[in-house]
DNA sequence: ATGGTCGGGAACCGA
C-alpha cells in the first residue's frame, strides 16, 4: 500500500498534472492540501471515473484538503478538534484497509511574530492532542500533510536566510520535534538520514532552478505503520514541469 | 536592497 501525500496549490489548476502523476507513481491513497475550492467545486468526477475514492474538505480560495483512494474510505472526519471558532479547512482522515490516513495542511504562520504565527502554534497544538489520541489506538495510522515546518537545517537550502522564517523557528521546530517524540516516524527522513532532500521550491526568484529548496511535507507514522514501512521516497522530478504545484508528491509504502 | 511568481477570482490576499 503506497500512501502519498501532494500540495497541489490549487486543483482546478493542478488537475492535468495530478492525473498524469497518479498514473505514473501508482499510490493507493493521496492526502490532497491547497484545493482551494469548495466541496461541490472539486472535479470528484474525473477522479471517481477512474477509480477513486474521494473525500474532500474544501474552502472557497484558499486552503482545503482531500483524500484520494483506491480502496473504500471509512469513518472520514472533517475538521480539527479544539477550537469551535477555527473555520479554515486544513484536517481531513479517514480509515483505509485498517489503516487511518490524515491529510492536513498546516498554517503557514508567516509573518512571525504576529497573529498568524499564533494559531500556527496553537493549531500545532490541537495538532499534538489528536495525536496523542491516534498513537492510543496502537492502530496504523499515516499522518500525511504539509507541515510547512523545515524540522532542521538539513532540510533548508539557505538556512541563514529562513532562520526566523515561521517555517524555520525554533518554536515551530520545536512543536514538530515535540510531536514526532510521541513516537512517530518521521518516514522521509528514516529512508534518507542524511541527504539533501527536498518538497518545495518557491516559484519566485528562480528557486528551484537553484535548488533552493525546503523538506516541508511529511508522513508521520505511528508505530504500528512504522513496523510496516517498507520504503519511501520524493517525486522530485514533478517540479519541473509546466504548469508544475510549488510542492512535488512524497511517499510512503507500507507492506 | 529590492523584487522576483503563482492561484483564486476578479482587487488583492496568501504563500
Amino acid at each position: 500500500m503506497k500512501f502519498a501525500t501532494f500540495n497541489v496549490n490549487g486543483i482546478a489548476a493542478r488537475q492535468p498534472r495530478l492525473l498524469e502523476w497518479l498514473d505514473e507513481a501508482k499510490p493507493d491513497v493521496v492526502g490532497l492540501q491547497e484545493i482551494k475550492c469548495e466541496d461541490d467545486r472539486f472535479p470528484a468526477r474525473a477522479f471517481e471515473a477512474l477509480g477513486w475514492r474521494v473525500a474532500t474538505h474544501g474552502q472557497k480560495g484558499f486552503n482545503g484538503v482531500a483524500i484520494l483512494s483506491r480502496f473504500p474510505l471509512n469513518d472520514v472526519r472533517r475538521g480539527l478538534a479544539g477550537d469551535a471558532s477555527d473555520d479554515q479547512a486544513r484536517w481531513i482522515e479517514a480509515k483505509v484497509e485498517g489503516v487511518r490516513f490524515v491529510s492536513l495542511y498546516l498554517p503557514n504562520g508567516n509573518p512571525a511574530p504576529g497573529p498568524k504565527f499564533d494559531y500556527k502554534l496553537s493549531w500545532m497544538e490541537r495538532l499534538s492532542r489528536r495525536a496523542t489520541e491516534l498513537l492510543a489506538t496502537e492502530e496504523p495510522v499515516v499522518l500525511a500533510g504539509d507541515y510547512n515546518v523545515c524540522p532542521t537545517d538539513a532540510d533548508v537550502a539557505r538556512p541563514q536566510e529562513m532562520a526566523d522564517d515561521a517555517l524555520c523557528r525554533p518554536e515551530s521546530r520545536g512543536a514538530f520535534r515535540a510531536l514526532v517524540a510521541q513516537g512517530w516516524t518521521d518516514a522521509i527522513r528514516a529512508r534518507f538520514p542524511a541527504e539533501e532532500i527536498y518538497t518545495y521550491w518557491d516559484y519566485q526568484a528562480g528557486a528551484w532552478a537553484k535548488n533552493w529548496g525546503l523538506r516541508i511535507d511529511h508522513l508521520l507514522l505511528s508505530p504500528a505503520a512504522a513496523d510496516r514501512m517498507n520504503t519511501a521516497g520524493v517525486d522530485r522530478e514533478v517540479r519541473a514541469r509546466e504548469k508544475a504545484s510549488d510542492h512535488v508528491p512524497a511517499w510512503v509504502e507500507l507492506r
